[in-house]
DNA sequence: TGCCTTAATAGAAACGATTTCTATTTAAAA
DNA sequence: TTTTAAATAGAAATCGTTTCTATTAAGGCA
């Protein structure tokens, strides 16, 4: 995963495109959650046709398959990022300046205990994120 | 709250209108999440003119003032539920009926010691919500 | 290496939830 | 009442996202 996007793509059967390896290499590099748009933005520079719904389905494809994760944003866009840490964790997203940083602990899985037995219900999904500034931008807001 | 919603929106110097008030009774009487087209739905119903921005402005507003709450749903619409519980506390919310159960527990507080100590960022708000499937869906399912 | 099948893509177009705009109405303070 | 600022209707615009169709290209296989 780390460096062998190719190799990461086979497992996936999912077909090595330039473009996709492109995408996947863009997100690799970067320490921020990245729209389809400015990912778009990214590969007309490497690209000379490129289609904003190919932007959109490879993210799509990607995510669905646990490959990058979506973020979920106040502004109900759709933002992804890709983690190199494989296990289960959260994150906490700055949105100033798009920073993710990883929280290495689940809070949710209490709350997934008293579903399951008070309620009764099946649980599919939970969404547990931290909405703020980072250091930085917290340092520049106050000078 | 509970039955006196002019006495509510008279606190937030919201002005009360039947349109506003009826958008908040609709709420109270619902134990499931509804979309802004939803409400306009049943507002047809007491209302010859009213219109769906009237619809999106009011909820927009009582969410701001945290009279109701967004849900955060995996299709990025928007969608409110009026909590009767005041406290801090999150939701189960069912992706088949949108019934809505509060869980009164916060996971998130831990995560968020681990962002301000660890990251030295500010935490403007969490999120943490279980989605799945209810008792009831559940067992539709299966039958 | 050269076909062959099917996934992947480009580009245009459609879609649809949400927001904006302007004129009109109405709540409620003076 | 009168006044004024908030609230509303209705039409229109916005724009992020998805769909559609024809074309291209990846990768299995002979």
């Amino acid at each position: 995963m780390l460096d062998e996007v190719p190799h990461t793509l086979r497992k996936l059967n999912l077909k090595i495109t330039p473009k996709r390896v492109a995408i996947l290499e863009i997100l690799m590099k970067e320490s921020v959650y990245l729209s389809p748009e400015d990912i778009w933005k990214k590969m007309k520079k490497l690209f000379v046709k490129i289609g904003l719904p190919t932007i959109y389905r490879n993210l799509e494809e990607l995510s669905e398959k646990n490959i990058i994760s979506k973020v979920t944003h106040p502004d109900r866009q759709l933002y992804y990022y890709l983690c190199q840490n494989q296990s289960h964790h959260h994150h906490f997203i700055c949105l100033s300046c798009r920073r993710v940083e990883d929280i290495n602990l689940c809070g949710a899985k209490k709350a997934e205990r008293e579903v399951e037995k008070k309620i009764g219900g099946k649980v599919l999904s939970h969404i547990l994120q931290i909405n703020g500034l980072c250091k930085s931008c917290l340092k520049k807001k106050i000078s």
